[in-house]
DNA sequence: AAGTGGTCTAGACCACTCA
DNA sequence: GAGTGGTCTAGACCACTTG
């Protein structure tokens, strides 16, 4: 495969940094960094200038730099070999999953989503939930059961359960914003989340929300997503249309 | 939710810190650390010592420590707060989704895998495999259609396209081995890879092939991995039956 | 031999949280 | 005010790749 030349990036692309502001030094480096690519000022396969010496033109310690060229290395847009250089990848720029809800990933598709709330309730943990939550069986819960739409389309059907701390989440609220967007406005920051993505067949009822025949194949996702202290926040047990939505996944290897 | 006290680690977890050998020591560190949290010796919940104390004791300089604790942030186990501490993630300690293969995957739970190779064949790569790999459109490749069993059960289709690079695979070697180790045989070392996961209907020759009824619903995963030098080195396109296999993601936002 | 990224050090100052 | 993680610096030495 060609190896394309040495791209020195010109510095107007850097002069604007801002070493006052909240925004971390790597950070703005690394948006800077990602634009180039994905406007293909730095196409795939260009080799980026070596660490040292962008870091002294940008008047920038080595490992600011490094953070920075890492952050994009993770994210699967740049590859680092010892000896030889960084270069951008080949292939099509995707976006990362990040930690983001349904509703946020459909906002952002520019699709409109709508919500349904099907049922809310309080509850007692069941074996299943209480491992999955980590909290203790018959601990109080608050279900919730809500059908997406997107742009008027049924996408999804989402099953959660909270814990209690929650149960004064209104189904107002729930039909005209994501999950996560409500969690967040109380102050909840969603740090991890552990997914398990299969498929099944539709039940007869599954299949009459999605408009779809009963027994059609169906994308199934459950989801505990933890906060930054470590505690569960929330389990999802979600169910979607797999003509209408697929999830995307890039894999680094550290 | 209880907030477990600081807790201080033996020194003796950290004695046998090699800093001669090729190991760096932040992921000797970070192994030892994993072990602690996946033996519960620094259970749910538990708070870290803090950076600097962790630091001097182990007399290791600070960044150090913090690559080791970042590293296992990264892989979902532990959770920072500033002017707060570290601390172990609430939830069942999940093992990390590497790059790996099915055949890895599947050695790994103990089951024996085998493969029945349909078909080996070389081909040119038509508008989609020639946007997937980065190739032109027209480029030799070679074309591969296995059917892989765990442990005598089949689960899945795997349809691969390589650059003709590799035309050399031999049909004896993918009866006995995973791609991504015949790869990693000749050299090739896959760093970032593109997936994505959805569902649909089994065709009649699928389902016959995985022995399911007609238009079950199977679980599919298309994706493009790339080399150490940022180039595409396998498109594939598999199926699986959905009710002997399941992804498992960990997304930790950054 | 020259050039690259990988690791490690020893500090410094800051922003945030809690009592 | 004391303690925590977050950022940043200015070096150093090493391992690896290429010519």
């Amino acid at each position: 495969m060609a190896q394309l030349p040495e791209q020195r990036l010109p510095v107007e692309l850097f002069l604007d940094l801002d070493r006052s502001g909240p925004v971390p030094l790597y950070y703005q480096v690394a948006q800077r960094l990602e634009q180039a690519i994905r406007d293909e000022t730095l196409p795939a396969g260009a080799r980026l200038e070596n660490e040292v010496a962008l870091a002294s033109r940008l008047g920038l310690s080595r490992p600011t730099i490094r953070r920075a060229i890492q952050d994009l290395v993770d994210q699967g847009l740049l590859v680092r070999r010892r000896g030889i250089g960084t270069q951008v990848v080949h292939g099509r720029v995707t976006r990362n999953v990040e930690l983001t809800s349904l509703y946020e990933d459909l906002e952002r598709a520019g699709q409109e989503p709508t919500t349904t709330v099907l049922d809310v309730a309080s509850a007692t943990a069941d074996e299943r939930v209480a491992e999955a939550l980590g909290v203790p069986v018959g601990s109080p819960t608050l279900h919730i059961r809500r059908l997406r739409f997107a742009d008027g389309v049924p996408l999804a059907i989402l099953d959660n359960v909270l814990p209690a701390a929650y149960a004064d989440l209104e189904r107002d609220d729930l039909e005209r914003h994501g999950l996560y967007q409500l969690l967040r406005a109380r102050g909840v920051t969603m740090r991890v989340a552990k997914q398990r993505i299969g498929a099944r067949a539709a039940t007869a009822q599954e299949a009459d929300l999605l408009d779809l025949r009963r027994g059609a194949a169906i994308l199934t996702m459950s989801r505990t997503a933890f906060d930054n202290a470590g505690v569960a926040v929330e389990y999802g047990q979600h169910c979607y249309r797999p003509d209408r939505y697929a999830f995307e996944v890039t894999l680094v290897e550290r």
